[in-house]
DNA sequence: ATTCAATGATATTTGGGGCG
DNA sequence: CGCCCCAAATATCATTGAAT
């Protein structure tokens, strides 16, 4: 081992070599539920499906993964690995046998056990994937009971730019992090890819702290609904988005901004001499409940 | 009154990057 | 590949107003 360690300081002192290493998380103890009741649990989900369509695919690999950890966010303990695959009811098409590995064969007749993915997905504060968007709505299509989990989503609400990374994908922050997984693709894997990276510090934050920080949050949507045309302007500045299928303006905005963007609102937008029928805006809470659901 | 060009709002397209 | 999201670029459409 150590001698590996001296042939990698040397290629990499050349300048010329990076190199990488196989995920492992072997010397993370592994229990089922930990002794000490003050840790906190995350559970790391990912899906592998039949497609790239949620209203379509379907679930063919589901792996879980509770990540315990301290008031650090460092991660003490892992609970066991699992996974289940699941016969689609359909032959695999060649484009996902060959990104997966699974064949038509490895699917027959397989199910997964529902109650033991309630059972682990019940003891966490936070089910965390990778591109929650996708994994949430396939997941709760096959489950439609867990419809009110909290979820976070380890792609989009950690800034992985700000860390040092290119890009956001699963394989490429592996990558650059100088790690590999030898079975990309495959659920259980693509678990474990996940927790390395959520244990990753940077400026003395880990990734899972920021990734349960910014989950924790209350956001608020609001939408400009039936705003004259003419503050179009104002509220582009303002930082509003327009929603082209509905038709209207909307932004969204952390806890502490809500009470002055109402203030704005009403004065600059929703003077009541503009408006004698008074449209008013429509202001949705948004928590890890809502968010990634679509 | 009619036409045309300019303006500005809204729609559509495009592009990048994510997922299987 | 298909689909989604977001944002920037581009196209389209309606209105306005000046000029004839």
């Amino acid at each position: 081992m150590s001698d590996h360690d001296e042939v990698i300081e040397v290629l990499e002192k050349t300048g010329d070599y990076r190199v990488l290493r196989r995920v492992d998380l072997s010397a993370i103890p592994v229990v089922d539920i930990p002794a000490d009741f003050s840790l906190q649990c995350v559970v790391v989900l990912d899906a592998e499906t039949t497609g790239l369509d949620p209203d379509r695919c379907s679930i063919v690999e589901l792996a879980l993964r509770a990540v315990w950890y301290d008031e650090e966010f460092r991660v003490v303990a892992l609970g066991e690995p699992r996974s289940w695959l699941e016969d689609p009811g359909e032959p695999l098409s060649s484009e996902i046998q060959k990104l997966t590995g699974l064949n038509d064969a490895d699917l027959h007749g397989k199910v997964i056990d529902a109650a033991a993915v309630m059972d682990i997905v019940s003891q966490a504060t936070l089910v965390v994937s990778h591109n929650a968007l996708f994994d949430r709505r396939v997941f709760e299509k096959r489950f439609p009971l867990l419809r009110n989990l909290p979820w976070a989503c380890s792609c989009r609400e950690i800034r992985w730019a700000e860390r040092g990374f290119d890009g956001r994908g699963l394989g490429s922050l592996l990558m650059q992090s100088r790690l590999f997984s030898d079975k990309a693709h495959r659920a259980g894997a693509d678990v474990d890819a996940v927790i390395v990276l959520l244990m990753q510090r940077h400026q003395d934050q880990t990734a899972l702290a920021e990734l349960v920080a910014a989950a924790g949050r209350t956001t608020w949507r609001v939408s400009a609904i039936g705003a004259h045309y003419d503050l179009k302007t104002y509220l582009k500045e303002r930082g509003y988005f327009w929603n082209p299928r509905e038709c209207f303006w909307w932004r969204e905005l952390e806890e502490s901004q809500l009470e002055a963007e109402k203030a704005w609102l009403a004065s600059a937008v929703y003077a009541p001499r503009h408006y004698p029928s008074a449209p008013a805006p429509a202001i949705e809470r948004i928590t890890s409940r809502e968010r990634h659901r679509r």
